[in-house]
DNA sequence: AAAGCGTGGTG
DNA sequence: TCACCAAGCTT
């Protein structure tokens, strides 16, 4: 069980309110989702506008395309999870050289799959991901199901990825439902509300299934993602490339930068914390946090209060850093300190001990961003 | 149902 | 610099 995360909140969370256009509009604006699913004509111009769109101008040289491999398409899914193309290649790449399949990653350590990971963000994936490959090695002889309610239920994937996945290895008839195509059915078909609350979701998600061809799942489904990556993107809109220009609902009200309407913001509290950098000439002491909550099971610098400090310790000066993540900043005072030379763990007590890594590997290490940073920085200053 | 969970790109 | 948010899932 996480407690709390250690870190004080010192500011109180304040709403930013939403604009006075955009609080009329959802708040007497009600989109008819029968309107549009009783549209059949409408539905089917879509589809066959997007899948014949995706064969000519969508992305087909993704490391994760050229494959029917379950396994790969899996880890390509998981990876993208709230993360952009540019940004998994190059760990995707890493992740396949080391566990090029399932029971290889089934059979690895947890720590090794961590360190893979670390850079990528929201770690719970790659714990869940080594939870999966577990599971569908025991359960299911190290085959992936090819129904998407089967692999909606292993840890990590949900009602979207699941389809994801057996619409490309398998070429089964699901829906994906995720940010880029909910900003695409926002546009195209006019849908009014915020689209992250539960009854505007619901909407989405019977839309999504009325809109499925009947053959083509893959390049529908790809065809969904390089529009809303590639074409009817957050901000740039290309609507003179879109397939979609000729009845798509904001285009033609010019309600495209309306459209999806945003979610009123909670401003970022700020939590503090003191942390320690113990080092010696080439040697930094870092602590293995608890498997849930924020960068569970990765490496970290120990919070001050929970260290005892080695007599031989000579304070140096002290560093801040500042990181924001979605929901709050953290401000941590590095309190730096030298030790006499050894490779012996600092007991913290009875469970936990802060054990010696060399500064110089800070870049291979299962390091959340700013404690990577810092050290990476800190080892080049010798 | 809504909050928790990371990081990097972009304008 | 700062706000916004991306191939979402879990509890």
């Amino acid at each position: 069980m996480c407690n709390a995360l250690g870190w004080a909140q010192i500011i109180p969370l304040t709403m930013t309110l939403p604009t006075k256009s955009s609080m009329r509009k959802t708040a007497t604006a009600q989109t008819d989702l029968n309107a549009i699913t009783a549209n059949t004509p409408a539905l089917t111009k879509f589809t066959a506008a997007l899948v014949r769109w995706q064969k000519k101008h969508g992305r087909h040289d993704l490391p994760w395309q050229q494959t029917t491999d379950p396994y790969r398409i899996w880890l390509s899914e998981i990876m993208l999870q709230q993360t952009q193309v540019q940004t998994v290649i190059p760990y995707y790449a890493r992740f396949l050289e080391r566990f090029p399949t399932v029971k290889a990653l089934a059979k690895g350590d947890i720590n090794d799959v961590l360190t893979l990971w670390a850079g990528l963000g929201y770690y719970a994936r790659a714990r869940n991901l080594h939870a999966c490959a577990q599971a569908i090695t025991t359960a299911y002889q190290g085959k992936f199901p090819n129904d998407p309610a089967l692999l909606a239920a292993l840890p990590g994937i949900g009602r979207s990825t699941a389809a994801a996945i057996t619409a490309f290895a398998f070429g089964h008839r699901a829906a994906i439902l995720d940010g880029n195509v909910k900003r695409v059915f926002c546009r195209v078909f006019g849908i009014e509300g915020v689209p992250t609350t539960s009854a505007v979701d619901k909407q989405l998600w019977l839309l999504a299934e009325s809109l499925l061809p009947k053959k083509d799942i893959e390049a529908y489904t790809q065809g969904l993602m390089d529009l809303g990556a590639t074409c009817c993107t957050r901000t740039k809109v290309r609507c003179d490339t879109c397939p979609m220009a000729g009845f798509c609902h904001a285009q033609q009200t010019d309600r495209v930068s309306e459209l999806p309407h945003r979610k009123a913001k909670a401003s970022l509290p700020v939590r503090t914390s003191k942390v320690w950098l113990i080092r010696d000439a080439d040697h930094v002491w870092l602590e293995r946090r608890q498997a849930c909550g924020i960068w569970g099971g990765l490496l970290s610098l120990p919070d001050a209060d929970s260290v005892q400090l080695p007599a031989s310790a000579i304070a140096l000066a002290s560093k801040t850093v500042r990181h924001k993540f979605t929901h709050f900043e953290l401000q941590a005072e590095v309190a730096r300190y030298v030790i006499k030379s050894t490779t012996e763990p600092i007991a913290l007590n009875r469970h936990r001990e802060l054990d010696a890594y060399p500064l110089a590997a800070a870049e291979d290490l299962a390091l959340p961003t700013p404690w990577r940073k810092l050290l990476v920085a800190e080892a080049a200053e010798d």
